[in-house]
DNA sequence: GATGAATGAGCATTCATTCAT
DNA sequence: AATGAATGAATGCTCATTCAT
């Protein structure tokens, strides 16, 4: 007791009250991102969100003046979250073939919390009627896409792969696999999902070397 | 009395005289169809549908009691509409490579018309919620997967494919692997998109072959 | 076959497709009236009459232009059914005390056919919000009560009951006796109802008599 | 800060504030309950109801969320209606003899407000086909029957009325007799109901007497 | 920060009625 | 007489948003 807390409950302490409004902010999009996952953005109404959270439904307007910018809220942690694992492993302290395996076993992990892929393709849908999702999501795969072509290339430079291997192709085609894992992993059982990653890796690996 | 021809398709000619109810359903399908392509289930309203096709909105439910209906007669159109390419080419009017080929280049339709993929993509997250609709999906994925892997094999007993190649696995990274571009299909350009496909099939040709 | 049929249906041998026009005006208030048994006033629907009877909807409305016309069908057939008891007995062939105990115990049928008197609770409600039933349920009162006091006052001639009785006021009574029973038959047991019965009435000749 | 009275019912008579919940609710039950009496259960509409009470007809949802809760609040204030009249009197502040009568009597007050009658047959009718409003009711006129035996017991008790008195049949002989006058008030003189209603109560007396 | 009450625009659905055939 | 298709006016209900307290 008499050890003070530096973690961010902190703030607690001085107010037990209740959170703080970064706090309830970031408890408000947590809910709305599992309520999507769940109901889809169909079926997302503040109202339950709001009570999930235990809040009253005005009060969540406070927070979000409109559902938009809950919805906003929403995208901000999905990309944060799929940015985030790319950070993990630096290029420093792996190989390059060891990062771009790396790609295809996090698949492995979405099995376990399958709520994100299913948030990214209702976002990708609303992508389709909301220009500003699209910006984002076309940043995020813009990323990826940077990232990944960095990889091959400095695995060209190391002399993992072919020389005159084509790194804005492969970090393409990369990607397509990936997206494609992803559109089978919901439903069906892991084995199955690694079965097929392995597959395609052992060809692109094919192709990256020789 | 006398032999005068006084056929349906002529009075169709002349004075249309409205559609008979089996058109009214199908125009109202396709309406449908187009309206979940451009505004998601989310944004699909029975007004509009009707609006569109031109008549009152009580008279779409005389054809549709429930928009759930509706729905279902879009759904049943997309199953058909997916599962008429593959009755074009019969395995006996094709090698089996040509044919694998043929699954890859359906896919440069698609970029004319991307209804099919967005309303797939709807359908494939409501699947999450409704098992009506799983079931379907599903169906359609395991007739397109025995397609495919009944195509492996005769390839294989030609001749044309490598006699140890598991052809169940095959057919699933067919599938994976055309997923994988369906997803990346709207919004980006023809010419990456077949230079994504064409490497995927390369490495595939590689794997069955030897 | 060669023997020719006398009975209504003779119209059925000329045209032998379906029922003469009133005798289907007649089917329809029959439905109409237990729908409204069934369902009252506030469930009776043009549609359901029409499919109960087996004809489309459209057709009901050639009939009865308007639904209120097919109630008012079923208004007449109502009374019709309530004015018959008294055509039965004639105060010819019984004495007074008989007809007055008649009129008690024709309630014991009632219980076999409740929905006589539920349709005219239903009407009892409506009377209040349209003049044209109030009217209609008024001169059946009328109908009803002349009939009783006519009655009392043949039995006060035929020295059955007491000289001073008020032959209104009597008339009345009886009605409302019955009308309190008629309250309470539907949903209890007729042995219960015929205590009751049978006690009113026990009450009603003591006062009828001295 | 200062000693200022800031009562709320002090703001209640200068500026009204909007009542509260409890008192809005209590409005739209009684306007529901006045329209019920006015068009009947058939011609109830939420719409109407709120507009009488001057809100929009969106917030008589956020008080009562279906229409069956608005006319659960009907029948809960109706019932209540009823069973009030009989803790007035309490059978030791008065003879079992007027305690009798004072059920007769009561009838009159219809006269003046007989939307209590009406919206009582509406609710006799709705029993037929909704068994929680007939449990109601069953439990209403149980209410009342075990009142109105105990009240003839105790009459026995007090040598007010004969020893062999089936006080059972009493009670639904007196519940008979009233719901009869009851049937007969709308619309009706009260003259002509006191009158017969007179008549009836002397016929009981002279059954419970001797 | 939080809440109860209120609001307006909208939604799928119902239903009596109409009309050309 | 009968029918399929169509229509307009409701009807109960939903939901994001607002606002005084």
């Amino acid at each position: 007791m008499s050890k003070i807390n530096i973690d961010t409950p902190q703030k607690d302490e001085i107010s037990p009250a209740g959170p703080t409004g970064a706090e309830r902010r970031q408890q408000l999009i947590l809910v709305a991102y599992q309520l999507i996952a769940e109901k889809g953005f169909e079926g997302l109404r503040t109202r339950a969100v709001a009570e999930r959270v235990g809040i009253n439904h005005a009060t969540l307007h406070y927070h979000f003046p409109t559902k938009e910018d809950l919805i906003q809220g929403v995208v901000d942690y999905l990309i944060q979250q799929f940015s985030a694992p790319h950070a993990v492993l630096h290029p420093a302290q792996a190989s390059s073939l060891e990062l771009v395996r790396a790609e295809f076993s996090q698949i492995n992990q979405l099995h376990q919390v399958p709520e994100m892929i299913i948030v990214l393709d209702e976002l990708s849908l609303r992508a389709l009627r909301d220009p500003a999702i699209a910006k984002l999501l076309n940043e995020m795969d813009k990323g990826w896409h940077s990232y990944l072509s960095e990889l091959l290339r400095s695995g060209v430079r190391q002399g993992a792969f072919r020389v005159d291997l084509d790194v804005d192709l492969g970090a393409m085609v990369i990607m397509t696999m990936i997206k494609g894992i992803r559109a089978d992993v919901i439903g069906k059982s892991q084995p199955r999902t690694e079965r097929i990653s392995a597959l395609l890796l052992a060809q692109l690996e094919c192709w990256l070397i020789d």
